[in-house]
DNA sequence: GATTAAATATGAACGTGTTCAAAAATGTCT
DNA sequence: AGACATTTTTGAACACGTTCATATTTAATC
């Protein structure tokens, strides 16, 4: 028994070791790709950096993506409960989808490009796509964000459509961090524009959603989104052919 | 005089020669792609295959995804004009918009894997990107098809927004075809359901689009719209800060 | 402490896309 | 036809991301 809480106690202690080779390999990572770019930056030069073998390196990590997938993840990690919180403060939805758009925007601003780096990964399959099974627990957290700012805010939608918000403005942040990283307009400035008029649009919109006179875009709206997510689509009813 | 005659009867001669070449490792490289898969099929594959050296590859085509852009581009030649032809006859924006799309699909069909190669470039910098100006004339002959849909097809729209539309048509097109290429359902069959679904949103809100109850809408759209495509945005009035 | 097992670290080697100096083929001109 | 220029072709060499057999260090057990 004791022998069993010295052995988990020896283990921490191993942990923290090799999770600090780790951490230094992360970090020597992220300055060689803020000075050269992350296409320029080599593994070599990386490893050489942190005072380790390649072959360190990628004991580590599973390759030079996932070494800016593990910043993304610690950014998340840091980023959500502090989201968390400033979502307590804030009522309205408004305010509640700035905040975590915009603390990404700032979290995220000195290594912007980096970022491009991940987006660039439009195939699911990819182990570093935002829609990879393997990304899949970052994005749900990302996601429970947006569900939570959706809930207890005064909005109304159609029972079928209502699932979807969050993950429809979670894509929505998605698009806006893509734009974000590609904008090359000073301070970013196209991307603050099409933010602000955009989240206007969103807002005007679903305080619209409700009229009756938009009851034939609910239906296809609704069925748009079952098939687009799973909804194991029981094959929808066929004419007679 | 003769002479220049003689050398350009020459020229064209000799290009067609060494075009027969590039042709001939365009096909190796399609059909090496279709076997393997556009990762798993190496450039050395693709140069034995079309009889050449690796360099022979390298003097035609700049890259390897150089040569899935030439596969592109000769598609869009081929594809344009059929597709300017077919949009004669029909009348409704609706059937336009479906023939330009659904060619597209029927083309690609059996290549579909290979545009994956493409759209995973979202960096406009990037040669390949469907943003990039080298892909500008390839682009603007596609949007030209969209603005000739638009063109006496009883589309009212407010007057700032309409020039944007064939843009944003395309850019629709673009979503489709990514989710398209990505789409492991049988048949594709969720992509048909989106394309149809979303056809008929588009449509319908482009027929509200003119309600007077809209007018806001209408503006953070414009700004929107001219914040995205540069517009040259002389900076927008600032409060008195 | 000695012995074994597991975790960590090494750097040479591999396969890849790409480059390049040099060769070969073709075209141009007198 | 011969001299020169241009286009085309070659394959070895390069740099890179990644893998792997092997060594070294650390942990667990007796």
């Amino acid at each position: 028994m004791n022998l069993s809480i010295t052995k988990s106690a020896l283990k921490k202690a191993s942990l923290k070791k090799s999770e600090e080779t780790r951490a230094r390999i992360l970090e020597a990572a992220l300055a060689v790709f803020r000075e050269r770019g992350f296409d320029s930056a080599t593994m070599r030069e990386i490893a050489a950096n942190a005072e380790v073998a390649v072959g360190a390196a990628y004991y580590y990590f599973d390759s030079k993506d996932a070494i800016v997938m593990a910043f993304y993840e610690r950014a998340q990690n840091e980023l959500g409960p502090a989201t968390e919180a400033a979502l307590a403060t804030s009522k309205t939805l408004e305010t509640r989808l700035r905040t975590i758009i915009a603390n990404k925007f700032d979290y995220f601003g000195p290594n912007r490009s980096l970022l491009g780096a991940l987006s660039a990964h439009s195939d699911p399959h990819h182990p570093l796509s935002p829609f990879s099974s393997q990304t899949a627990s970052i994005r749900d957290a990302d996601i429970a964000l947006f569900d939570r700012a959706v809930q207890d805010s005064a909005v109304k939608l159609p029972r079928r459509i209502k699932p979807y918000l969050p993950r429809l403005l979670w894509m929505y942040q998605m698009g806006l961090i893509l734009f974000w990283v590609y904008d090359s307009s000073p301070h970013q400035r196209r991307t603050q524009v099409l933010f602000e008029k955009s989240l206007q649009m969103i807002l005007v919109t679903l305080r619209f959603a409700n009229l009756p006179l938009l009851m034939p875009i609910h239906r296809l709206a609704a069925d748009l989104l079952d098939a687009v997510y799973g909804k194991a689509a029981s094959d929808p009813p066929k004419a007679k052919s």
